[in-house]
Formats: C-alpha cells, structure tokens, sequence
DNA sequence: AAGGTGCTGTACCCCCGGTGCAGTTTCGAA
DNA sequence: TTCGAAACTGCACCGGGGGTACAGCACCTT
C-alpha cells in the first residue's frame, strides 16, 4: 500500500509496530486494534510494547508524527514536481493537483490521511496534543495553500469572489470528505475524482475568460 | 384515558438511551462512551439496556436509522421550502443551499453527521449491516442530487465540463469533510464556509453567460 | 568491566461488554 | 377485574483488553 507514505529500510520493533498499528487502524479502525495483535504480528511480548510507548495513547501520538511528517514530504515533493515543470503559479497548481489525483488514483488502499479523521473521532480516548497535532497539521496546510492562491490572484484576477483561505481548506476538505465517501460506499475511484472536481474549480475561478 | 393521545413527546428510556449515546458519542466518540454511563443518565439498569438492545452494536445501528431519517426530513424539507421560492430548478438548488449553509451556521454544536462518519470509522466493530445502511444513504443523496442536476444541465448547459454524478457526490463530501476541519480546527463557521463554496462552483458551472 | 538499550516472564488489577435467568412492576386490553 | 405482555430489576458470573510492577537477561558500545 502507500507507497507513495512509505519510509526507510530498517525497521525497528518500534518502527513495526507503528506500520502494523497503522494498517490495522485503517483496515478496521482504532477501538478494534488490540495490543495483543500487534505484538504478535511483530513478534515481541506485552512487556516490549510498554517499553516503547507508555499506553496505546502514546503510540497513536507516534504514528500520527510519523504519518503527518511522511505527508508533508509527498506533498512537498510533489509541488516541487509541479513547479519544475511549470514557473507560473496557477499552472504550477494545477499540475500539482493532477499529479496528487493521479497519486490518489494509484493507491491501492484507502488513503491513509483517514488516520487523522480516525483520531479526531476518538477525542477524549487520547490527550490533548494529539488533536492539536492534528489542528496544526491541517492549519499549516491552510496557510501554505493560501499563499499560492494568494499569488496565483496576483497574477489571474478570480473571476468569482470566493475567500482564497476557504478556497484552501476546500482541498483538505475534499480529501477528507472524499476518504469517508470512498470508504463508505466502497469505491476508491471517489477520491480521485473529487480532486478532480476540486481543480476544475480552481481553473474555472483564475483562468482568463477565453 | 383513549389510547391514540399516547404523546409522542413522552419518549420512552429507549429513545432516552438513544438520545444520550448520541450525544455521548458525538462528544468523546463511541468507544470512549460506556453503556454504563448511558444507563446512569437515563435511570435505567444494565439489564434494561439489554432489554432494549442486543448489544453495543445494535443500539448504534438504531441510532443510524433514527439520525438518517431526520436528516432525510431536515433535506426534504429545504428542498421543499427552496422550491416554493422559487420553480426555477437552478435557482431552487441555488436556494437549497442557502438555506443548508444558514441552518449550519446555527448549529451550536458540531454537525451530527460525524455520526455516520463515527460508524465507518469504526467498521469491525459493527456488524455488516450498519454499514451498509450508512452507504445506501449516501448513495441515496447521490441519486436524488444527480436527478437534481441533470434538470439543471438541460436547460442550463455546464459552462464547465463536470461529471454531475460527481458534483452531486461533492456536497456530502464537502458536508463530511467540512465536519471533520471544523471539528479538528474546533471552528464551526468552516462547515458552512464550505458549503458556501461549493454553492459558488454550482452557481459558477450552470450559471448563463454575463 | 560497566552501563545502557531492548527486550522477556510472571503475576496481578480493573473496567467494560456481554450472558443467563429468575423475579417484579406497569399498564393497557378483554 | 383479570390477564398477559412489555419493560424492566437483581445478581452472579465470564472473558478480553488495557495497564502496572518489577525482576531478570542478552547484546552492544564504551
């Protein structure tokens, strides 16, 4: 799965626990993942686990570092793809987000971004820095997009008065929405095609009228 | 006393069980809410609650289908409300969303909808048919939107090139995702902001020409 | 040779979901 | 007024899962 999300080469115990936790919470969630699966999977005892993480709580703190981190170089990396091959800011966006949907289209699974709806939806199961984690993640989002769009106005007056930070939750947004919907109705295609959708407003906003 | 003025605003404990779990399950989330602390509310015993319900899982399955009519109400209703205002199907979508976005920027408290979200995020713990009832649901507002567009789209020709089956999914996908942001980012304002949006992309692909 | 890292093994606690079943109250219908 | 079903109560008990406490051990580095 994932390979897009997918890290190094030597795993640690710990590192393996944190892929099988990952897998296991994606394929049927948190509350269903028990301990005891996880260590037999890795192949260590109760006792190891507790070595590594002080409760279930911490692991999922964790897993959420090392997926958001994990994240955030995959979107990077594909921006810097994106303006390699076009300098201008809208083109440069666009391309940007048809190599993310032609990405969301190549995964196998669910998109694993449901790991920080998962734990948004457990709230009072971990601490408080766990949902922070998860804000600022998506906060930062907000802002990196916005300075695009914000520089893509400068250029590409909108031809529809939307707020440009609204305009870049919408692409969060969207995928969020687009995991449940995919995971709802069983059908991965979804994903991809909201983000699709989600371009064409962003092109039918800045392009100049033909 | 005559048995048909059995009011319905007596509710019995078992929609008082209802009430409190989701109420419970919105706030903390479902595995942190204890049939323990349902009974407690509502004055009931253990026994009593297996009375009502087979298990844990059955109980949210009532859940569902209670929280999926009402929201099917609540949309009929706007709907129908939109169309008295106005024949035009363009105008009376156009109208619909409003009043979606007014009524969810009076909710003081997150959208319950996460509920359903809540129920796919937990699969395995659930038995097959929640799950089940929580996509024919979804494909459900599928439908009945994409009917919706396609009157649109024959007298108002898409100035963009859009899948309507698409769009149509894109409002409960915005509607979840919104959720989740405004849950995470703890901003209730996104969800309508998003709605918004998406308004302005329906508005911007049906409307005619200047 | 010392000390840290990464565990194992054992024993134990409590919460929570869930079972089984016998007995009791409430209340409307006949 | 009686009868029966619905809506519970009470109690005993089970097992899984998270979590604690702590002693010991193998291996690697310094």
């Amino acid at each position: 799965m994932t390979t897009f999300l997918k890290p190094r080469s030597v795993e640690t115990n710990r590192d393996k626990l944190l892929t099988a936790a990952e897998l296991a919470i994606i394929e049927k969630g948190f509350a269903a993942t028990s301990i005891e699966e996880l260590i037999t999977e890795v192949g260590i005892t109760k006792s190891g686990f507790f070595y590594h993480f002080r409760d279930k709580s911490e692991m999922v703190k964790a897993l959420l570092e090392r997926h958001l981190a994990a994240e955030a170089v995959w979107f990077e990396g594909l921006f810097a793809r994106a303006r390699t091959l076009d300098d201008d800011p809208l083109h440069a966006f666009l391309i940007f987000l048809r190599l993310l949907q032609e990405d969301m289209e190549r995964l196998t699974d669910v998109h694993p971004g449901c790991i920080v709806t998962a734990c948004v939806f457990q709230e009072r199961l971990f601490d408080k820095t766990i949902h922070e984690l998860a804000a600022n993640s998506l906060l930062r989002w907000r802002h990196q997009f916005h300075a695009k769009f914000e520089e893509i106005a400068a250029l590409y007056p909108p031809r529809i008065d939307v707020d440009l930070e609204d305009l870049s939750d919408m692409l969060t947004v969207v995928t969020d929405g687009g995991i449940i919907l995919s995971k709802t109705v069983r059908d991965k295609g979804v994903l991809a095609r909201q983000v699709g959708l989600y371009r064409q407003f962003v092109k039918s906003i800045f392009s100049p009228r033909p």
